[in-house]
DNA sequence: GCGTATTCTTAGAAGATTTTTAGAAAGTTG
DNA sequence: CAACTTTCTAAAAATCTTCTAAGAATACGC
């Protein structure tokens, strides 16, 4: 069980943190806004608890918060603070906090309310998938999906395809794959890409789908039905 | 929106109710503990929140909402009382409450509080015992079953398993891994991730289970069914 | 403090993916 | 159609990733 902690007092940070890990939670510490974002918003990895100061350094506490609901970041936030006012309370829990703990306050109430909020699950992260003709892309598993039919492509095929799944009706050059494949600066050759298209005809094959991979004789290459 | 609201205070009751329904919710009052069982406990009816007095005739509110828990209705509950010492508030939220508020306390503050309730979806989890696929893990004993099979996991392999349970579908990178099983400032190799998903992987072969971890070359492993 | 269980490191083998190369096939143009 | 350009296909080389085993280091219980 994984928390973020956002506190600049680092003497309150420190006593605090030392306790949750002795209840056995792994503590990231951070102690400005700025540094808070960062960490709250890499949607790589998640926390299952965020503890979150208000008045921070740099980046306001709710500012944070608000920051993670419109990313649509669902970990739960307790919010525990000096501010102690009816309002104060009211805004930070519209703002999109689970809980509002007001200081001083002891850590075990803490540690209460934190399980009270991990009991209930996270919600689902949405997954990327696209669709284009008779093709499905799951891009996190890499599976390429025809009717009942799937195969996994590697990690170049999937970036191949994904660049025509995207605009499915759009002829790609040869340059413009590689740019998007390879990146900016890459030695790579135009026959590395022919390659790869001839890669996914295969896979195309064994899935037994319509789609296709037309080529349009010296412009490049562009997704389409076969019948 | 639901709320059934257990108060054995008429005055008190009749206020707060008046506000509530203010706010466009729909109240059921009642006004003991033998009453208020049989409101909670009948499935056949929901509410979206209870309110709940600890201290009520003829049963208390402890009781209803530890029979609550154990007949696993999962109805988001906030107690309302006027006990605020900390192990009040911490036996309370053990007992399965979302949230515990000290009398007197601010109509608006109550409200603010259902709102953040209620925009989660209400179901527990009990994070102690997982499942996935045909795998079942008991953290506290660090127990992997599978159907009439079972083994004790050492801690590491229960913890690394668990990150995988707890999200059955997603691919975990090397990185995110070390991250959520030895935490963030660790000088912990990938090799160490690959040696332990080799040995999760000899575990399974024990347990004679379906689950498998899937290698997704260059990106991480991820459960899956092997079938 | 000793023995056992667990965790971590290392390293080479096995395996998968990516890139290069080269010749055959197909399309275009005068 | 002949010369040329472009595209397709297959195979091998290079690179990178993963698996496995064995041993060292550390933690834990008696």
């Amino acid at each position: 069980m994984r928390i973020l902690f956002v506190e600049d007092d680092r003497q309150l940070s420190e006593v605090v943190a030392e306790q949750l890990k002795k209840e056995g939670y792994i503590i990231d510490c951070c102690y400005d806004g700025e540094e808070a974002l960062g960490y709250a918003l890499n949607d790589t990895y998640y926390y299952d608890v965020v503890l979150l100061d208000r008045m921070l350094p740099i980046v306001d506490g709710l500012t944070i918060l608000k920051a993670m609901r419109q990313k649509h970041i669902p970990t739960p936030v307790i919010i525990l603070t000096g501010l102690g006012a009816l309002e104060d309370k009211i805004d930070g829990l519209d703002c999109g906090a689970d809980d509002y703990l007001v200081k001083p306050f002891h850590v075990k109430e803490l540690l209460a309310r934190i399980r009270a909020l991990t009991r209930r699950p996270a919600e689902i992260v949405n997954k990327e998938i696209l669709t284009a003709y008779d093709l499905t892309l799951d891009r996190e598993h890499r599976r390429l999906t025809c009717k009942d039919h799937s195969v996994i492509l590697t990690q170049k095929e999937s970036d191949l395809i994904t660049v025509f799944m995207e605009m499915p009706d759009k002829t790609h050059s040869r340059g413009e794959l590689i740019w998007r494949v390879w990146g900016e600066n890459t030695e790579i050759e135009n026959g590395n890409v022919d390659n790869y298209i001839h890669f996914l005809r295969k896979r195309f094959r064994e899935l037994k789908c319509r789609t296709t991979i037309k080529t349009i004789y010296g412009a490049g290459f562009c997704l389409g039905d076969s019948q």
